[in-house]
Formats: structure tokens, sequence, C-alpha cells
DNA sequence: AATATTTTAACATAAACGGGGTAAAAAGAA
DNA sequence: TTCTTTTTACCCCGTTTATGTTAAAATATT
């Protein structure tokens, strides 16, 4: 199924389930759960691993989550707001909003990124960790939080999908 | 990626992480907790450093922080100035506000760099420093106001990207 | 069941942080 | 000036933190 330019093709997560290439660099899929090390390092899930090569940029996201966008989609994503029209002292305050809470994660030898205290904090994360592909960006998120948050989406979406025009 | 004169080129920060040269010498990100000694010195966050090997220039923020620039960013700024269209006295003015309030200060050995009273005062700087990578500079804040600016410039942040065309 | 891959834990190593001390330089006082 | 006091720079070291490596446990695949 495709919709946009967006392949919505579903699959089975794993290797058995989905290829990484039938889906695009830009498409992530599927909901896992992880732990972190004493050290506050997560192992990304390996079907994502491909397209995450250059490391990642974490950013807080408007819930209390943590959003993980590839190198490519961050400079997109910057790119766009900066060209944006904007007074000066909404585009500072925004700039400061962006750059001073992201960070730039590499991926170690093993597949795993840190993750940064203070994005730690604000999204409640503790040993445990949901890592949720969301269409082109990833989220890490506190598993009481994803539980309802996910609900609450489901929710919504039979309700959108229920009144649209099929 | 480049927008304007800026190079938004991600890329690994200190030896592991990232090369100066692929971040190119104008990004940082990132919020980073740390403690002035007696001295009033502080340490710079290991993944900044190797774009301030020249040393640092200080100077008041807009609001109470610590503008922290590298040498040639510095220069770049002041010649920006310099070579726009200004009456002479304004332009006096302007430069004695600029330069009569900024520092240079070296960074030791140990990465330090110490932090001049003046600044350190109306800043309200104490034991305690956040240390913020926005775009192409650096803020030094105190906590508490570091925390209420993050959190409005965040909420103001999304409400702005939410009403983007994505 | 056997094999391969992935996740997690444990450990080793290197670097950074946060102290402190000493020496030089600058500033002030006699 | 000369001496004293204060400030600033320079250097070192112990502890902590961050990162790299390896191996074992768990999971998925054939």
């Amino acid at each position: 199924m495709t919709i946009g330019n967006t392949d919505y093709t579903m699959g089975q997560c794993g290797k058995k389930w989905w290829s990484g290439a039938t889906l695009g660099d830009k498409m992530f899929l599927g909901e896992f759960d992880y732990k972190l090390d004493e050290k506050g390092r997560v192992s990304l899930p390996a079907k994502f691993r491909a397209k995450l090569k250059d490391g990642v940029v974490l950013a807080p996201g408007l819930e209390n989550y943590i959003s993980v966008y590839s190198v490519a989609q961050w400079k997109q994503f910057s790119e766009k707001i900066n060209s944006s029209l904007m007074s000066p002292s909404k585009l500072r305050s925004l700039n400061r909003a962006l750059f001073a809470t992201a960070f730039y994660i590499p991926i170690d030898k093993a597949g795993r990124i840190s993750l940064p205290a203070p994005l730690r904090e604000r999204a409640a994360i503790g040993d445990d960790v949901v890592i949720a592909g969301v269409n082109d960006h990833i989220e890490l998120w506190n598993k009481e939080q994803w539980l309802a948050e996910k609900n609450a989406s489901l929710t919504q979406a039979w309700q959108i999908i229920e009144g649209m025009d099929r």
C-alpha cells in the first residue's frame, strides 16, 4: 500500500518479516522493548541500524519522549526551520530549543547509543525503554507512558479512519 | 548542508565522536552541567574543545547569560558589524558596547576557561553552570534561569513546528 | 534441534572532571 | 623603589565517568 510517497506496506518484524530494503530509507516500523545498561546505553533494533550508520540526533519530543532522527533527517528538519520566515527573536528562541536540547550521538560497534542524562530524565526513562518506529523517525519512551499514549493514539486513529471517505 | 554561511554538516565530536572538520567550526549541540572551581574556572565540554583551541571570546548575552564565541566567529561577527552601513556615531557606540564588555579567554591545558567576575555576576552564575550549544555559539547559564528559558523556548518551538508544513 | 544473530551483561581501558598546590605576575602600600 | 598582598597562570594527581571490547545469554531462523 502506498499513500503519497510513503510505503505503508506492513510486514513482520525481525529478519523473517521485513527487509529494510523494501521499506526504504525513511520508514521505521514496530515497537521494541530494550534495557539500558548501567551507563545509560541502549542497543538499537538491528533492523534500524542500516539507516542510522552515521549516528543519530536525539531531541526531546513534545510529549515526554526522546525523538531519534537520522542525520539526514535532522539536516532536513533544521534546514526547513531555519529557512522559514520568522522574526529574529522567535528564530533565536527556536534555535536555542532545537540545538541546545539536541545531541549528536554516534553508534558504537555493538550497535548501541548512549542516552544523555537530560533527555533520559525528561523522558523518565530508567532501566527499560520502548523503542518505537514512527514512520519517518524513532521514538524512545518510558514504558508506562508509551502504553498509555499508544492506547490513546489507537483510539483516535480508528476514530479518524472511521470518518474517512474510503 | 550549508545555510547562509553556516555549515550544518553533522559529525562526531572529540577524538572518537567527531572531527571538527566534518562538523564544521560552527556547530554546537547539547546541554551540559558543570561546576566552577573555587577560582571561577570551568571545564568546557570535551566535545567542544576541538573548535575552541585558540581560546574563546566571552560577551554578555541579551538575556542574562554569557555568550561564548570561537575566535574565528568573533572576528567574523565584528567584521560583519563594522562593514555594515551605519552612522559613525552609532558604529562607535556599538563597538564600545561589543568590545568593552567582551573578554578574550585562553583555554588551559586541562580544557578550562576562567570566567571574569563581571560576567559571572551578571549571569548570576555561582558554583554550577549550564553549558549549552546553540547552533553557532555556546551559552553559559545559571541553572535555574536556563531551565526556565529552555522550557519557554521548547514550548514555543513546538508550537511553531506544529504549525509548520513538514 | 542446530545454527546464526541479537541482546545484555561484565570487564578493561582511556579520557574527562574536579580538586589542589606552586610559581609567576600584577597590583597596592610603605 | 622595595616589600607585601592579591590575582592569575601553570602543572599535577586521584576519582569518576565515558567508551571499547569481550563473552555469555537469549532469541530468532533454518
